[in-house]
DNA sequence: TGAAATGTTGGGGCG
DNA sequence: ACGCCCCAACATTTC
């Protein structure tokens, strides 16, 4: 009997426990469907299923679930695609495959979680339905503080998500039994009615920027044999981390692996695993461990908060005096404020869809602090232009630079661009790379870097009710 | 996973 | 030789 794996955030064969389970029989045949979902609301006004993708990842996940088709049917698996509304299009699979059992990948942000349970529901008269673990090294409800509740501080989470043990990567499964000829016929009309349909017409590359296409293929290789061999080179990314992974212009000082594990090319006890057993240092291994766990933390909150994805964390923030101001939101988006480490990181953002993670401190600093511009707007900018968005680890950092989240940096803690610059910086090599060495400093500063900040610490003030 | 203001210290120039 | 001032360099406090 035909299992049904649906795919949404692991695109991948390798540890893969939902495909696995597929693949326990290689008699019986499996079908993948990957769906482009939009997101819903319960009665209550609730969000409902997964935030829509930004622009960037779609575009990512286009080339990615490309790529993962041809791997799936060199192991026997069809990966067929649908998009709108999830439950129907799982319903007109089940209805119509008649499977054995439906397994997933378990999903956290509770707008998921309540969407799959639903869906659970409502399949479970016609087959079995399984979700598994994958996405996570801990899921969200395994460590708990001994107050009961969920860890609202890193550090205690990290100690507590640490010792819990993390098992052996799987394998990837061997080949299964292709189809039979009704499958495929039942696939193939199921695709004439209108419920299937092709990757092209998921409209995955619709509304990025056309050239979109042309500059980000320039730096990324999507899919999950390119994610393996980066993650194969650890050697080469993880020697001497600690000390350099400040520096935005060494391309071997960061992994890069944040748009794989967002996609779930490679799942994040594959990456812990490659970095234990690599040949660095033990302290370099622990700082980048360090941020896989920051990473866990996130979903932990998203997944105890959901409110985290839309209002401030810590409530007084609800009353912070911001100045919105479409001009300065322009200037710091198209990265031309005038100031050069923030104007090249928009840059690269904008070509790359991705940005170096002290860049994004500081960038995220001056919108939030220096041009009192709400969080929320440059979340939802690094939302639809950044590769690696994924729906807790964005709105959770941005709260933490704007001091409104939890554990967050302390408000007054503004960053200076050219004081980070001078130290991360010093030759100006990333700089000159994003701006052109021709184009610096010949815009002047949209603000004053000293006078937004004296601002900035009063308005904090305002909000804390001093005057 | 800051920065600026403020405080302290100690060496050296100089009367 | 001594006191005084200046000011880097460093430490502490404050936002």
């Amino acid at each position: 009997m035909t299992s049904l794996l649906w795919l949404r955030d692991d695109l991948r064969l390798a540890d893969h426990p939902a495909l696995t389970a597929c693949c326990s029989d290689p008699d019986d045949p499996v079908v993948a469907v990957w769906i482009h979902e939009g997101r819903g609301a319960d009665g209550k006004g609730r969000p409902t299923g997964p935030r829509p993708l930004g622009a960037a990842t779609r575009w990512w996940y286009h080339h990615s679930l490309r790529e993962l088709s041809d791997r799936l049917a060199a192991i026997g698996i069809p990966l067929v695609f649908a998009r709108g509304d999830s439950g129907e299009a799982l319903q007109g699979l089940v209805d119509a495959l008649r499977p054995r059992a439906v397994h997933w990948t378990r999903r956290y942000a509770p707008a998921s979680c309540r969407l799959d349970a639903s869906l659970k529901e409502s399949l479970a008269p016609l087959t079995e339905v399984h979700s598994h673990p994958g996405s996570l090294l801990v899921e969200p409800w395994l460590t708990r503080p001994s107050g009961g509740g969920y860890y609202k501080v890193f550090t205690p989470f990290h100690r507590a998500a640490a010792e819990l043990p993390v098992g052996n990567p799987l394998p990837e499964p061997k080949a299964v039994a292709a189809p039979p000829a009704e499958v495929t016929s039942t696939l193939a009309a199921l695709r004439r009615e209108g419920v299937l349909c092709g990757l092209d017409e998921l409209g995955l590359l619709d509304d990025g920027p056309a050239w979109w296409e042309s500059t980000l293929e320039l730096h990324w290789t999507p899919g999950e044999q390119a994610a393996l061999d980066r993650l194969a080179a650890v050697d080469s990314w993880l020697a001497g981390y600690s000390d350099t992974r400040n520096l935005p212009a060494d391309p071997l000082a960061t992994s890069a692996l944040s748009p794989r594990l967002r996609c779930g090319e490679l799942s994040p006890r594959q990456a812990l695993q490659a970095v234990r057993q690599s040949t660095a240092a033990a302290a370099d291994q622990a700082a980048w461990a360090r941020q896989l766990y920051w990473r866990e933390f996130c979903w932990h909150l998203l997944h105890h908060v959901e409110e985290i994805e839309w209002s401030p964390f810590r409530p007084e923030f609800a009353d912070f005096p911001y100045e919105p101001d479409d001009e300065l939101v322009k200037a710091w988006q198209t990265g031309t404020t005038g100031i050069d480490l923030v104007d090249a990181g928009m840059r690269q953002l904008w070509q790359s869809g991705w940005m170096h993670n002290r860049v994004r401190m500081v960038t995220a600093s001056l919108l939030t602090k220096n041009l009192l511009q709400p969080w929320k707007t440059g979340e939802e900018w690094f939302w639809d232009t950044l590769v690696d968005a994924d729906e807790a680890n964005n709105p959770v950092s941005w709260q933490w630079v704007a001091g409104c989240g939890a554990d967050p940096a302390p408000y007054f803690r503004v960053f200076n661009p050219e004081l980070q610059s001078a130290r991360f910086d010093p030759d100006g090599v990333y700089v000159t790379r994003w701006l052109g060495s021709g184009t610096r400093r010949t815009v002047p500063a949209v603000i004053d870097l000293a006078a937004t900040r004296r601002q900035a610490l009063a308005a904090y003030a305002q909000m804390r009710g001093r005057p």
